[in-house]
DNA sequence: TTTTTTTGTAACAATGTTGTAACCTGCCCC
DNA sequence: GGGGCAGGTTACAACATTGTTACAAAAAAA
């Protein structure tokens, strides 16, 4: 392999590398596993205050991780003009992917803290 | 329902509820996933250095960490009388019941870096 | 007229978390 | 005596994150 390939893919590594380190910070921010998780349980698009209701943090919060997750092209916002306000969040084709992983780990969270009480 | 057993109901799940919560917090501080991730990726025991070399942290986030995993009974540390000292961890049966929620997130995760590299 | 509703944003103080640098214990080697 | 190793611990300053409070807008309800 020549020295060029070798520094392109070295490059790649470490690209992918910041964004494998970049999707695990996100996932490790406090409430996301939550959202996405409530998010997921049911497809139907979700308003705000019901996220808000069944994640139970602040609406600084939800609103934080709402629009990180929008950033990442992990949920799509949808706002009506109804008055009052109306905003409709659903979970994009990649996040439903994660789908099962997410129940999996919180069927093991579930199992783990029913053992533990 | 009786109101003493709806009580305790209530009572059970609060209790659940924040053990679910705590479940979820520990999982979602810094590196835990990645540590969670190497650990169960290689079966073996693992060395502290070893730990902290896969993950790419410092000494004070890993050894923090991995005494939050022992403290929650996912992990079990095991200390020699070598010189100089050796320690090893290995995941307890609880954590490696989470394995296939941890390959499959990752999957995800690693899928979609991918893409968006 | 005042209140209510929804979905936020802005500012800020309080709190939490991180890495760095220094240090520690044995014991071996020079 | 000095230096090195593994596996940490401690103190601390810097940085990040959180919730609270106040505010907005626009129309309907009281």
């Amino acid at each position: 392999m020549s020295q060029a390939q070798s520094q392109r893919m070295e490059a790649t590594c470490e690209s992918a590398r910041t964004h494998v380190d970049h999707l695990l910070v996100m996932l490790s921010k406090s409430k996301m596993l939550n959202i996405l998780y409530v998010m997921n349980c049911d497809p139907a698009p979700m308003r705000f205050s019901e996220i808000k209701k069944r994640v139970d943090s602040s609406s600084t919060t939800i609103a934080r991780r709402l629009a990180e997750l929008e950033a990442s092209g992990l949920v799509n916002r949808k706002a009506y003009a109804t008055v009052p306000a109306t905003v409709e969040y659903t979970l994009t084709k990649d996040a439903i992917a994660l789908r099962p992983s997410l129940d999996s780990l919180f069927e093991w969270v579930l199992n783990r803290a029913d053992e533990t009480v």
